[in-house]
DNA sequence: TAACTACTTTATAATTATTCTAAAGTACGT
DNA sequence: ACGTACTTTAGAATAATTATAAAGTAGTTA
């Protein structure tokens, strides 16, 4: 397909790296997605819709999930749960945590949280990760 | 009415304080979340299958979701998140966290996890609350 | 207690987020 | 350029949850 040129190589990269070939529409959600200097958090369907409003060409909702699952089973995406059940992905996957605040989310850099005390896994188990989530409400 | 008898005394009050009726299909539910020594976690849909599996007069889905709902506004129930992306409920209302082991959910309490240092809140914002969930995974 | 009214229950339809399906299209090794 | 396995797509299917509206009930009032 589309010339590998310098432009699209890192996110063609990364989309091999997660088991993908990188088709028009992967790069494109790839590049949509990284090619920016923050991390940003969304769901899939908010990044459809913004993705989509611009095109002529929809990309269609089943390869927005495809790409989204790939990339996260890769580990270049990190999925949490909002309130309202349903999955927000973070390109920061970098170990954090999170303010919540009303439905808004915000990233707690890792070393603003660290413990005193932690449990210990229960017997034949061991900690994958721990994850803070603050939760905020308005003064007063 | 069935009779205020004692026996359903205290369902009827958190149902009242719910501000629900105590109409018989609501205290039964209230009495099976409530009438039991461990506090435990639930889903909606878990709770109905649960209840319905030995009743004729099966309990609609809607009560279900309303009273469960209710229950939980009135601060009776903590509702939190799964990974899948459904809505789970913990009997369970004091402050704790949560092991995650692969869909399981185990309490942790309050005092096994202390802090260290935790980040102040956003201007204009206060912590509601702060929540901890340790994931799990199997040894070696 | 009878009657009334507002609140409930219920079955079913609607909605939302997500996954599946199968036909038409494309990447890429040969 | 060819062929095959992987993709895209629209639309159907699924799962969790919420809404609807008709029939039933709690609780107040007479």
């Amino acid at each position: 397909m589309q010339k590998m040129n310098n432009k699209n190589k890192i996110f063609i990269d990364k989309l091999r790296s997660s088991g993908l070939r990188p088709t028009k529409q992967r790069v494109e959600i790839t590049r949509f997605l990284f090619n920016r200097k923050k991390t940003f958090h969304f769901t899939v369907e908010a990044l459809k819709n913004s993705m989509n409003l611009k095109r002529s060409n929809k990309i269609s909702t089943a390869t927005f999930y495809n790409t989204v699952h790939a990339l996260k089973s890769a580990g270049y995406l990190k999925e949490f749960s909002l309130e309202n059940n349903t999955s927000c992905y973070d390109t920061n996957i970098t170990s954090h945590h999170h303010f919540f605040d009303n439905g808004r989310v915000i990233d707690i850099k890792s070393d603003k949280i660290t413990f005193q005390k932690l449990p210990e896994a229960p017997k034949g188990k061991k900690i994958k990760n721990v994850e803070v989530v603050i939760r905020l409400e308005n003064n007063n």
